[in-house]
RNA sequence: CGGGGUGUAGCUCAGCCUGGUAGAGUACUGCGUUCGGGACGCAGGAGUCGGAGGUUCGAAUCCUCUCACCCCGACCA
């Protein structure tokens, strides 16, 4: 390929939209352009990376037995109302309607789609196990989309679906497929995890993540570096402490705090550990509210408080809730004396503390050396509902939990019959008996690896690709490509040395100085560049240097082509 | 949805407070000089100042409404 057939448009500066590096750098490098809000075009260029992206993917999935298809991307509003899932899935699934004003949406996902089609194609046993796949455009429309093609509303999306005679088969898919995905984002030169994810109210042997580990991430995952254990923090389980709560030791004082009404400030005035402070946080749901008690240096979790009893949709409470139910303002509610309709849930951590300090339900006052049972009656209910921070023990019982940040560019589930009872997909299993589909699902979020490579590959000067999804694994810079005839024959026939070879060869034929040619290729992360100059090839030599490196080196004519293709084989 | 911010040339931004003929850098076009790390000179093209309404002799600037985009959103208890 030579630029003047192709299109390049680089920006020195970034426009002013983009706050994330891998978003600055896509739209510097002239990858993607803005449409509107959540939407994308992806450049010339833009789209070389996405191919390389999906061969890998198509190559792994084909090699791990699935089967590619194409769905339609528009999907009919029965199937979904079928499913149960046309109110369920709500604002973020785009609606639209046809001219006869029947109702589709843009297809966020594929679950309805793929079971009617086994329902209406499988009707044996001897047809499963089945996989099948595609790799095509979703639409979700986020409440804030951001960071480019990260968290777009319109994006590429490898998902699959399998379907099985019985469970331990899907769960020997599900294996598979956690293996495929591993060798995937391996292949790819991702540094990644595999995290536990939900298994709620799916069950079976659960749900994983994969992430590509970057301090930007938008999730953070919890893991145990003495062990494979790896949750996403929404699901990791803060352990109870392991000792009991110690005895009452100190009196229960009420201290005037006045203006403090966050558990810091009141640890500061009064100079005690916030180790030592409990937070009360008043939630409604339904007409009932709620006391959840956390310690003051840990964080509320809204997944694990969303599975309590009667906790599914709560929300937090108003300041005027509050001050009608335990008729104090936020900011010095606490555990002691409240009203009888109120439930009070303890974290694990907090049930075991004694002699802590929390709010007295009054303006300005603040409780020490609170202990339950004496002061307060023990918590109705004692659950897991923070945040797993660093330093808390493991969960599989092997060391600490460390805390780092990933971006979550592959799922995998195991649906069971979720689907295929609400869509009544059977087939005849060996004694001729009608059986409900075991089913599991997979996806990978194509669009947004790319993005996610460059938050892991990057300098200065730009974009530092993996080698296989490199737009371009060489570029050659020509200097005095129009002016001098020797240097036009040898770019040229190098050129097309390598292009035969298979290789992904970039001639930068603009006739730029050198600093434009250099800076440009740089930025787009071209991994291998030569550069062929009069002076050099006075002595039959051309210039090497790798993206990384720090100067070229001097290589012989002759045996430059070899070199490149060996580099890049 | 709530809060905050920004809309002026393809991109980055100044001008707005204090109303008076639309600016800079970069990018682009032409010519010339340069030619191994984003060259220089000269000449040029390019913006209904997001949109609508209002105030005014006069609005990018002041007022009202509206649209788009960006950022933040348990951390308060």
């Amino acid at each position: 390929m030579r630029t003047s057939q192709f299109f390049i448009s680089t920006l020195k500066e970034a426009p002013s939209e983009a706050e994330l590096l891998s978003h600055k750098l896509m739209l510097r490098a002239g990858l993607i352009r803005k449409l509107g809000s959540g939407l994308y075009t992806w450049m010339p260029l833009g789209l070389r990376v996405l191919r390389k992206v999906e061969r890998v993917v198509r190559e792994e999935m084909n090699r791990a037995g699935a089967v590619e298809l194409l769905m339609p991307a528009v999907q009919p509003a029965e199937l979904w109302q079928e499913s149960g899932r046309w109110d369920v899935f709500g604002p973020q699934m785009l609606k639209i309607r046809d001219r006869h004003e029947r109702d589709f949406c843009f297809g966020p996902t594929h679950e309805e789609v793929i079971t009617d089609i086994a329902r209406k194609e499988v009707r044996s046993y001897r047809q499963l196990p089945l996989n099948f796949y595609q790799i095509q455009t979703k639409f979700r429309d986020e409440i804030r989309p951001r960071f480019g093609v990260m968290r777009a509303r319109e994006f590429m999306m490898k998902d699959a679906y399998s379907f099985h005679a019985n469970f331990p088969d899907l769960e020997r898919e599900y294996r598979n497929m956690h293996d495929t995905y591993s060798r995937i984002f391996t292949r790819l030169g991702l540094k990644f995890r595999a995290v536990a994810a939900d298994t709620g109210a799916i069950g079976g042997t659960g749900s994983h993540e994969f992430h590509v580990l970057a301090d930007s991430g938008e999730d953070a995952i919890a893991y145990s570096p003495a062990s494979d254990y790896a949750a996403n923090v929404e699901l990791a389980e803060a352990v109870a402490p392991p000792q009991p709560r110690a005895a009452a030791a100190q009196k229960m004082l009420k201290t005037p705090t006045p203006g403090k009404t966050t558990c810091e400030d009141v640890a500061a005035l009064l100079n005690l550990p916030l180790t030592q402070s409990v937070k009360a946080l008043a939630v409604m749901s339904e007409d009932r509210m709620f006391m959840l008690l956390i310690r003051g240096d840990h964080q509320l979790n809204e997944v694990k408080t969303a599975k309590l009893p009667g906790l599914r949709l709560f929300r937090f409470a108003t300041d005027k809730e509050i001050e009608a139910r335990i008729g104090c303002r936020p900011g010095y509610i606490g555990p002691v004396n409240v009203p009888g309709d109120i439930t009070v849930i303890a974290d694990r951590t907090v049930a075991a503390m004694s002699n802590f300090f929390c709010g007295a339900n009054e303006v300005d006052f603040h409780l020490t050396g609170v202990n339950f049972g004496r002061d307060l009656p023990e918590p109705a209910v004692v659950a897991d509902i923070r945040n797993a921070v660093a330093g808390d023990a493991s969960p599989d019982g092997k060391g600490r939990i460390e805390i780092c940040r990933g971006i979550e560019v592959g799922h995998i589930f195991q649906l069971r019959t979720k689907y295929s009872e609400a869509m009544k997909a059977t087939f005849l299993d060996e004694s001729g008996k009608s059986q409900m589909l075991e089913m599991g699902c997979y996806g990978i979020g194509v669009s947004r690896i790319v993005a996610s490579a460059i938050e892991q590959g990057n300098d200065g000067r730009g974009i530092i690709w993996p080698m296989p999804m490199a737009p371009f694994q060489v570029a050659i810079a020509p200097i005095g490509y129009r002016k001098n005839p020797e240097i036009k024959r040898t770019a040229d026939q190098l050129h097309d040395e390598l292009q035969s070879a298979g290789l992904d060869v970039l001639l930068d034929d603009r006739d730029e100085r050198p600093g434009v040619m250099f800076a440009d290729l740089e930025l787009i992360g071209v991994p291998h560049r030569v550069t062929i100059g009069e002076r050099g090839l006075k002595e039959g030599k051309v210039e090497y240097q790798g993206r990384t490196d720090q100067s070229a080196t001097a290589i012989e004519m002759q045996v430059v082509a070899r070199h490149l293709i060996a580099l890049c084989a």
